[in-house]
DNA sequence: TGTCCACAGGAAATACGGGGGT
DNA sequence: ACCCCCGTATTTCCTGTGGACA
């Protein structure tokens, strides 16, 4: 008897689920999760709708002089991350070995991907594994070896090849090494044409370069402009006819979303996060995708950049930051001043064993907590009694809930 | 009006840590 | 393996200050 209500509800709540499904298919709301095919069908959407059109435009008049068997300067990309420097470049490429086949017209294209910041040694390392002469990070080797296998690679190769190296700027230490090898030597050293394509989201990335370097570094530069409002909507139609239910979605939705994230940052990834969770939102709540569940999901985006915040800051940080809840929690009082939450800080410190600044330390992380909009902490002055900064946490205490934990959980991992 | 509290925050000194050279 | 150098984090020291109070 029970067994079958219990059969029954499972049974009912899975249709009701599925009823109001909101979302047909979960991949195409995370780039992480499609193929490269399916990513390249999305990009082909994109374009066709003349998203990227000028730029598209400028990139294949900078590489046409390769159609004639010319040599064309190198390229440099600027942008604002999410502005799809990267994707028009790949999707371009693409597009251009197929036209070279065709032709006959040999180029052979590599994407050095250097996301994450690294050393010169291991992102010539890197290239060197795209080029297929190396391994992975060979110790003990030195730079000068590196090289001259990445020259030994290209040294029976007579037509054109283009490096795209992603995210320039993260090559650490000896930025100056990388880029003198690519620019001077590589070009010298080896029968190929080498056409260095960089792209970066710092626009002032060459200014600091050893200028001889620069003097010789002649290059087109194109600069990429963050999306305007309809070109966010082009994007998001396009995840939202593959992603989502038809009638799931309300008549605005788009709009809106394109609209903030284009009043925000012109961040086409953000975008499409800002459309998947208010997918998840509505569908958790059953119901279509309205501009309030878009406000909801702003919402929990927001609140979910604290809490990644502070679970990727510095120890002392999260330290302090749980000490301000802490204290503002014992106290029962809306704000506390910088020496009460120090002594909290002290008990904070010795139970999490983590070392314990001085206070004018102290002072600098509350300062910063400020600076991130955790806390505000503003200097008033009590007259005969003296000055002090008031601490006052204005984040929903839910939300403070969070933070703390997940500081918590932080310092547990480490024990 | 002047005093003086109790801390803020600047400057200099010092400790620390990572990378490169030998 | 060792040292040196340099940039960053932290401490030490110290001067500055808004306004209640007498």
């Amino acid at each position: 008897m029970e067994n079958t209500n219990v059969k029954d509800k499972i049974i009912k709540n899975m249709d009701t689920v599925v009823d109001n499904a909101v979302i047909i298919n979960r991949r195409y709301l995370d780039d992480e999760q499609l193929i490269h095919s399916e990513q390249l069908e999305v990009l082909e959407e994109i374009f066709n709708a003349n998203v990227r059109d000028y730029e598209i435009r400028e990139i294949s008049s900078h590489f046409a002089p390769i159609l004639r068997n010319d040599h064309p300067m190198h390229l440099a990309l600027w942008g604002k991350t999410g502005t799809g420097k990267t994707l028009t470049i790949c999707y371009f490429l693409k597009l251009f070995s197929d036209i070279c086949k065709k032709r006959k017209i040999p180029v052979w294209i590599e994407h050095l991907d250097l996301s994450t910041p690294r050393p010169c040694f291991r992102a010539l390392n890197d290239l060197a594994c795209l080029l297929n002469v190396s391994r992975k990070y060979k110790r003990g080797v030195s730079l000068e070896e590196i090289m001259l296998k990445i020259e030994s690679a290209l040294a029976e190769y007579y037509g054109h090849f283009i490096l795209f190296i992603d995210e320039v700027d993260n090559v650490r230490t000896d930025k100056d090494n990388f880029l003198a090898f690519l620019i001077r030597r590589l070009p010298q050293a080896v029968p190929s044409k080498v056409i260095l394509v960089f792209a970066s989201n710092r626009i002032n990335w060459a200014d600091n370069l050893d200028p001889r370097i620069k003097s010789f570094l002649k290059m087109n530069e194109l600069i990429f402009k963050p999306y305007d409002a309809v070109d966010l909507q082009h994007i998001l139609k396009i995840r939202v006819k593959k992603a989502l239910h038809p009638k799931s979605i309300t008549p605005g939705v788009i709009e809106k979303i394109a609209a903030m994230s284009c009043y925000e940052h012109g961040d086409a990834r953000r975008a499409v996060v800002l459309l998947s969770s208010s997918a998840h939102i509505a569908e958790k709540n059953g119901s279509r995708i309205t501009t309030e569940t878009v406000d909801h999901a702003a919402q929990e985006i927001e609140r979910d950049k604290y809490v990644d915040m502070i679970r990727t800051a510095p120890v002392q940080l999260q330290a302090v930051m749980a000490a301000v809840v802490l204290c503002i929690r014992k106290m029962h009082k809306a704000t506390v001043d910088t020496y009460s939450v120090y002594d909290v800080y002290k008990n904070f410190c010795s139970k999490a064993s983590v070392r314990c600044l001085a206070i004018r330390a102290f002072r600098d992380l509350i300062n910063e907590l400020d600076i991130y909009t955790f806390i505000r902490a503003r200097v008033i002055s009590k007259g005969r009694y003296g000055r002090t900064r008031e601490i006052v946490m204005d984040l929903p205490s839910e939300l403070a809930d969070k933070i703390y934990n997940t500081i918590l959980l932080n310092f547990q991992m480490k024990k």
